[in-house]
DNA sequence: GCATTAAGAGACATTTGTGACATACTCGAC
DNA sequence: GTCGAGTATGTCACAAATGTCTCTTAATGC
């Protein structure tokens, strides 16, 4: 789904139907208009952009089209790595080196995936890949298991929950390419976007967008 | 995701509207703001830290937010002990086994209060300390250590940015006594106060559960 | 097809932001 | 203690934004 309903933008926003419609008219919200009645959908990237633009926190539903991935993994240079490799990709980043932090951030980070190693003290992958499943909420951040644990291992974690696995050491594409097949639908917002890349792939229209 | 207007908050703090948008205007209190003319939405969690933060009694439309309290430890039965007893004296609780799941319920259940045990496989007590500390949003997080640990450790809890801290084995009635004196403002409500009075009716042998 | 749901539109009520001004409070200086 | 400056808050009026209600109709599902 790359379009939004008036009447999931206002449970979103928090905010009556009527007035998402009135923004729409009014021009702080871009949309388009169906045949027939004309009932309205937004694109996702506007209606990304419009919540950043006006700091309306982001709805914890739309996670998944956020681009932002979670790196958990607590050795530093690993995670940093990933998360290196992943942000020159165009990837959002955050790192959690514990299971707190890592638990933390799914919900204040707001992720649309995470990469997870399956061995760490005091944190059992299959115990997160579990929480994460059982929760509606979270149970849409999609997972890649990155490991160095036999393969076994790696698949029985596909098994629980995972929706892909990674044998360390890994290639930098290889995890690139995973990620985003676990992101089909990302929408960057313009900021998150590294200008070498999707630039030329997207033609952004400002032409209707400059009345501030 | 829920949100308070400018009209709630000043019905819950007892001011006028006016001032609310003051306070906002002047940073005391974050919000964001609609599109239209730029009406003010104020996320939960923002308002619960503000109003800790500035000591004003919770209204008791959010009264149910000062009177929840998260167990954090390992041990499955030192954990429902706690929550057990905690329960019992009208507080509302969820246990967290591990790390991963502490950090999850921070921001999900929103405690007022949480009971840390500082020495947990892969978790160290002081790490999450400085984190929750070190986080605005869950600053306003009592933190009570309950650990074995001797009592130099405690104290250096305590000087970490815990905000009491109990040693094992304790008695029922005195981890009651602890959690009340961190949330002095909360106001227990009928149902959720099993208390003196109709304490011999409910079941009350919570005595020796301390300790199992 | 038919029933159900969801969305747009109009009319109206309510809430909210803003500016101007009055009042109350805090805190030094005297 | 009194005074006064500075600040915070309350009050009022008005315009704008938002919510509520109802009706209608398209969209959706069976």
């Amino acid at each position: 789904m790359h379009t939004l309903t008036t009447g999931e933008i206002a449970q979103h926003c928090g905010v009556n139907l009527r007035t998402v419609i009135r923004w729409i008219e009014k021009g702080h919200l871009k949309a388009f208009k169906l045949p027939g009645r004309g009932n309205n959908r937004v694109r996702l990237v506007d209606f990304l952009s419009f919540v950043d633009q006006h700091g309306i926190p982001l709805p914890p539903a739309l996670n998944h089209y956020s681009g932002r991935v979670l790196v958990v993994d607590d050795d530093a240079a690993m995670a940093n790595s990933i998360a290196r490799t992943l942000r020159a990709a165009g990837f959002e980043t955050r790192t959690a080196p514990d299971g707190f932090r890592a638990g933390d951030a799914l919900r204040s980070f707001l992720p649309a995936a995470m990469t997870l190693d399956l061995k760490m003290p005091g944190l059992d992958g299959f115990q997160v890949l579990e929480h994460v499943r059982g929760d509606p909420e979270l149970a849409r951040i999609k997972v890649l298991v990155v490991s160095s644990l036999p393969e076994t291992r790696l698949q029985a974690a596909v098994a629980a929950g995972a929706d892909g696995a990674l044998a360390k050491p890994f290639d930098g594409a290889d995890l690139v390419a995973r990620v985003n097949a676990l992101l089909p639908d990302r929408v960057a917002s313009p900021q998150q976007r590294p200008a070498e890349q999707s630039l030329s792939r997207e033609q952004v229209d400002f032409s209707g967008v400059d009345d501030e």
